[in-house]
RNA sequence: GGCGCCAUGGUGUAAUCGGUUAACACGUCGCCCUCUCAAGGCGAAGAGUACGGGUUCGAUCCCCGUUGGCGCUACCA
């Protein structure tokens, strides 16, 4: 539990859209700040000009705005804190913690090709840190570029405190005098973590476990600096059903993507958080937290030390729950937006859509349907299942008893669910046929779908104009053939 | 290869100080309901906790080893 109140920061690269893994570490980082009335930074680590780009960078604020979380500093772009960086390096140049590395990429591969060719680690041999302060002189005044590398001490142990996977620790030995600053001035990863985390004050640090071993560098900067540590948090991965790392491989893996297939971002959001956390006693046996509860419940401690895999059934049924349970009116932008897409305006009152929206709700697997196979409650510009008509219009003697049932509820009289049942079956009985044939076929003729809530629920939704309408214009299904 | 992290049904996770018929949810299957399909209700199958050793009266839980998965191993992040 922290004292003061946190701040935590979520710090994609934009050099590629917002995923499934980096939407749940700013979902994690966002629940913790909010959790505890702390401060979430964006920080866009750009540095790698030639991969990152303003569309990116917009694309993940983008993924980020849909599922609903905001921050409240940033977005910071490392690119126009070079600066910092630079002084950041000085810093730990006339420390002693750095030295300039006169080696190029050139050789550095080839030594590096060496030292595997002979079984050894293909580490930095840490040959210019042993240059003179003159050697250093004579190379920088004939021009020669450098990086700066960091000085790791050459024995000992690095070893830091991590709130999900406990202490860890590794060998000074194993680590290599890694580059801060590179050639151009333009500072690597190491550098630029570290000097933001620093100077931005961060006291927790939440990120993917494929972070774990890049801590250690980062433990001997903090040291070096005098800076004090945050508390490191690693979250394991998410792996695609195979186990394997979740990649393009596995389908969508941007979070775009999934609004795009019309998940209800709460619905995703839920299912995200619960991929590698589990709420304490607050949440036992449940599963559905909206997100002010998840905000409740939400503590480093309930993080889960295995990877875990990304189950889109799981998410299917997240999204079933959530559109279920969500009143009409809050669907009804949501709804609107897919709309929008396929260009399809309803042709009722907002009053009915909304009512509409109630009544097929249920059924819904994504928003997706609402602009599919439920155009037909919103207005008359839907079309016909071929299978469902194939399904329950097949007897040619249906479309005719449709027709001659129109009649009969374009009278005066009441148009309610009891009443409309009545005159079906009363009709059914009259012609000799099964009240459930005359149901099924009407049901496609109304909806064109082969799958719907109760008819007569469906008929008063409808109302009495266009059932009359739509079952006198019943489809045949040979005609259909 | 080296280093690091991890390991409970198909999946996500539970299981206070080691003592439970190893629990819940998704998924699967069956039944009920019924005008379709969901939902809902009821029920079932599915793990003896990766494997092997310890420690202990007793291990999912502690220790060691093995195996497997994943990560890192760049002048990427």
């Amino acid at each position: 539990m922290p004292e003061k109140p946190p701040r935590v920061r979520f710090a994609p690269s934009p050099t590629g859209y917002l995923h499934v893994g980096g939407a749940r570490t700013a979902l994690f980082n966002w629940l913790f700040a909010r959790h505890f009335g702390g401060t979430l930074i964006l920080r866009i680590e750009d540095t790698d000009f030639e991969r990152s780009s303003d569309a990116m960078v917009e694309g993940i604020l983008a993924g980020m705005r849909w599922l609903g979380m905001d921050w409240d500093e940033g977005p910071f772009h490392q690119s126009q804190r070079l600066e910092l960086y630079r002084e950041t390096a000085q810093k730990l140049l006339t420390g002693g913690h750095a030295y300039p590395c006169f080696c190029t990429r050139e050789e550095l591969e080839v030594r590096r090709a060496e030292a595997v060719a002979a079984g050894r680690p293909p580490m930095y041999d840490r040959r210019c840190r042993r240059l003179t302060l003159e050697q250093i002189a004579g190379r920088r005044a004939a021009g020669e570029a450098a990086t700066i590398r960091f000085a790791v001490p050459e024995s000992g142990v690095t070893a830091f405190e991590d709130a999900v996977v406990g202490t860890v620790e590794f060998a000074n030995a194993e680590l290599e005098d890694f580059v801060l600053l590179r050639s151009d001035g333009i500072p690597t990863y190491h550098l630029s973590v570290v000097a933001d985390d620093v100077e931005m004050g961060m006291t927790h640090v939440i990120r993917g476990a494929d972070h774990i071993s890049n801590t250690p560098k980062q433990v001997l900067q903090y040291r070096a600096l005098g800076a004090p540590l945050p508390v490191f948090a690693h979250v394991p991965l998410i792996l695609g059903p195979d186990k394997t790392r979740l990649s393009k491989r596995h389908g969508a893996t941007s979070v775009i993507s999934y609004r795009e297939m019309g998940i209800v971002p709460e619905a995703f959001r839920n299912f995200l958080a619960l991929l590698g956390w589990t709420p304490g006693e607050g949440g036992a046996g449940r599963e559905v937290f909206p997100s002010d509860e998840l905000i409740g419940l939400f503590t480093l401690e309930g993080i889960s030390k295995s990877n875990s895999v990304f189950d889109p059934d799981k998410l299917a049924w997240f999204n079933t729950e959530y559109i279920r349970a969500y009143p009409a009116e809050r669907l009804l932008p949501l709804v609107e937006e897919e709309w929008a897409q396929v260009g399809f305006t309803p042709d009722r009152p907002r009053e009915e859509v909304l009512a509409a929206i109630e009544l097929t709700k249920t059924r819904a697997r994504s928003l997706k349907d609402f602009a599919g196979a439920f155009r037909g409650y919103f207005g008359d510009d839907f079309a016909y299942d071929t299978a469902a008509v194939t399904k329950f219009l097949n007897d040619p003697a249906v479309p005719g008893m449709l027709r001659e049932l129109a009649r009969r509820y374009e009278g005066a009289g009441e148009f309610t669910e009891a009443s409309a049942e009545a005159v079906l079956r009363g009709f059914a009985e009259e012609k000799g046929v099964k009240a459930g044939l005359l149901i099924n076929g009407a049901r496609v003729a109304l909806t064109g779908q082969a799958v719907a809530p109760g008819l007569f629920a469906v008929m008063v939704a409808l109302g009495r104009a266009r059932v009359a309408r739509r079952l006198a214009a019943a489809p045949q299904a040979v005609a259909l053939a």
